[in-house]
DNA sequence: TTTAGCACTTAACTTAATGGAGTGCTAACA
DNA sequence: TGTTAGCACTCCATTAAGTTAAGTGCTAAA
């Protein structure tokens, strides 16, 4: 466990400041000029050594100045940096961007993350709360004619996700309608997740005395239900890597821009709902693309509704305090908004 | 209008082949080796010089080798070049990804421009055939409790467009009712055109017979159909762009990136339906930032059901042959395609 | 414990030197 | 008249050497 002197953590403090901020190495001299507290280059030249020997900072070169190590940005963020109060600017335009009007929550979680990115400048990501929490409360078959048939899926959250399938010839809307009795009867109210399970298993015996052939009506009824229970990342701010990238070589970027397209498979490098807010920073992330970026990631509360999450992507050498200030801020705004949002369904 | 012999086209040939292919400015040493043709060096030094005189070719420094110009490309393009036949292979890779069965054209449309992308490896644009070919041939409104109204639209080919919306407390699923059947009785059967053009004008007025606050309706109508009658393209291979661009610049590709992001408005750029085969090349694409690329676009006819755009751009070094071979292979294939499945709602 | 002073190190930039690829031109040749 | 060998010339790319500025560690004195 390291402990610092005040001296150590006001320099440490301020070298991570400045790098942040200028993007340079820095030197003892420019220092001096800085720190509230009297001393000479050589003072801080020696306590400087001090930092570099518990890693905490570390030369590009023998005789450069000193950035901050991924020890030393840890340190930082455990035991220095305060976060930021959010400029009352910055807070309307998180309250304006959330006010408006939203038939669906996909919407007011996308809607965040691109705000998010838009005043970080950074890459953000954005989870609507968990899915475990929500219950089917309606399915309907409606059909279109032109052997067309639109599935609808409707969860108690207000959620709707639908899908419009060619009927095969052997299948008519009209053989259709018990079915759906049935889906109503047996599995409305139920958790999604429980749906899902009982359609692997009970459903499809159950089913067949209804229907000759199950399988067609299964295939819908599978797809638009695992449509509505898949979680998925929004991503705000895809641009922005291009302004805060480490990458010069155009196949590293091409990489990086392609892990992020996979929203599937973002839940394994963000993980899911848990710590109030994460700092990850360097190869502290379990993804080799991201070991020269920063992650932070906060999870917010929307009561029992469950909870979400919201993430940013920035360099190693961004402005932690303001960051996490921001997105403190987006974690009461959001859930705010959400339990505005879901208040209407529960009535 | 520029005139060249025998052996000065084949020289241009062998000069873009070359370049094309390897990269690097292509010396008159080099050029004895390839040509069919028997003479020294000095001499093809001459013909070069001819060349250049005509603005075919060019230098990138005084003593280097030549590289195709704008102008020499565009004759490359329009004198010399024949459009490769499809491999066996390529073509069976189109067949196959198109033979699967789709529920939308838009699948079948992003489906081409994702199989073009990753066959050329350049990016690619497609644009369903137009839509001014459509009619209204229904629309629903289904309530899904809640305060929640889904509202669907569906074209005589099988589009089908939905949205999902909270109704105000001033409009109950009831009073929707005889408005669905005013739509019905008054608009079925029109060109959506028309009817997005009667929405400005006739429609409020008729309708405040039936309501008596149409506004709220008119936005739900007006919406489901205006995303109905958009037109965009489908872009694919965005990510290709990390491996033939020319700029270095971070920020250049940003902006280049945020312009394939921009969907809605790539049709100033691209066109529309126009031409067989059309190639654009460098500053003949009327954008700045394509300007060091090259631009193939190309029509595709789906008889009465109206005329459909596929793209590629690339750099201006880019085997034409082989990528206007591959055009003309999905031409066909996807015209086929679509044939077909408007032929299911035909019937 | 702090500080002034100094020798030392390194990156970044500038300048000079060298080799190679390719050109244009001239004069001879078929 | 078209073609070719020969040669001087140009420019890029690479390497080598020199210079400057920023910053360090260490020593010795306050």
């Amino acid at each position: 466990m390291i402990t610092l002197t005040e001296r150590q953590s006001l320099i440490l403090k301020a070298i991570v400041r400045d790098y942040t901020e200028g993007g340079n190495p820095v030197g003892s001299k420019s220092l001096v000029q800085e720190l509230p507290i009297k001393v000479s280059s050589a003072t801080i030249r020696n306590e400087m050594a001090h930092l570099e020997a518990l890693g905490l900072i570390v030369k590009t070169h023998l005789s450069s100045g000193r950035i901050p190590s991924i020890k030393g940005y840890r340190y930082y963020v455990d035991h220095i940096l305060k976060p930021e109060k959010v400029d009352s600017k910055d807070l309307k335009v998180i309250q304006h961007s959330l006010g408006g009007e939203f038939h669906k929550i996909d919407e007011i979680v996308a809607q965040s993350a691109d705000i998010l990115s838009q005043l970080t400048s950074y890459t953000t990501f954005t989870l609507r709360p968990e899915l475990k929490h929500s219950r089917l409360s309606g399915f309907r078959l409606v059909p279109l004619g032109n052997h067309q048939v639109m599935a609808i899926l409707v969860t108690n959250n207000g959620d709707v996700e639908n899908q419009t399938f060619t009927i095969p010839n052997d299948l008519t809307g009209d053989e259709l309608e018990p079915v759906v009795r049935f889906i109503d009867d047996q599995l409305i109210g139920l958790p999604l997740q429980d749906v899902l399970a009982k359609l692997q298993q009970e459903i499809p015996l159950k089913l067949s005395h209804y229907l000759q052939n199950p399988d067609g009506f299964l295939d819908i009824f599978g797809s638009v239900l695992s449509k509505a229970a898949s979680e998925r990342f929004y991503v705000g701010g895809k641009l922005n890597l291009f302004d805060y990238t480490t990458k010069q070589n155009p196949q590293e970027m091409r990489s990086l821009y392609s892990l992020l397209d996979q929203t599937d498979n973002l839940a394994n490098v963000i993980g899911t709902p848990g710590q109030h807010i994460q700092v990850r920073i360097g190869n502290e992330i379990t993804n080799d693309l991201l070991k020269d970026y920063s992650l932070i990631t906060a999870t917010y509360d929307v009561d029992q509704h469950g909870q979400g999450i919201i993430a940013v992507l920035g360099p190693t050498a961004m402005p932690y305090s303001r960051t996490i200030g921001l997105m403190g801020a987006f974690q009461r705004e959001l859930a705010r908004k959400l339990l505005e949002y879901y208040r209407y369904f529960d009535e």
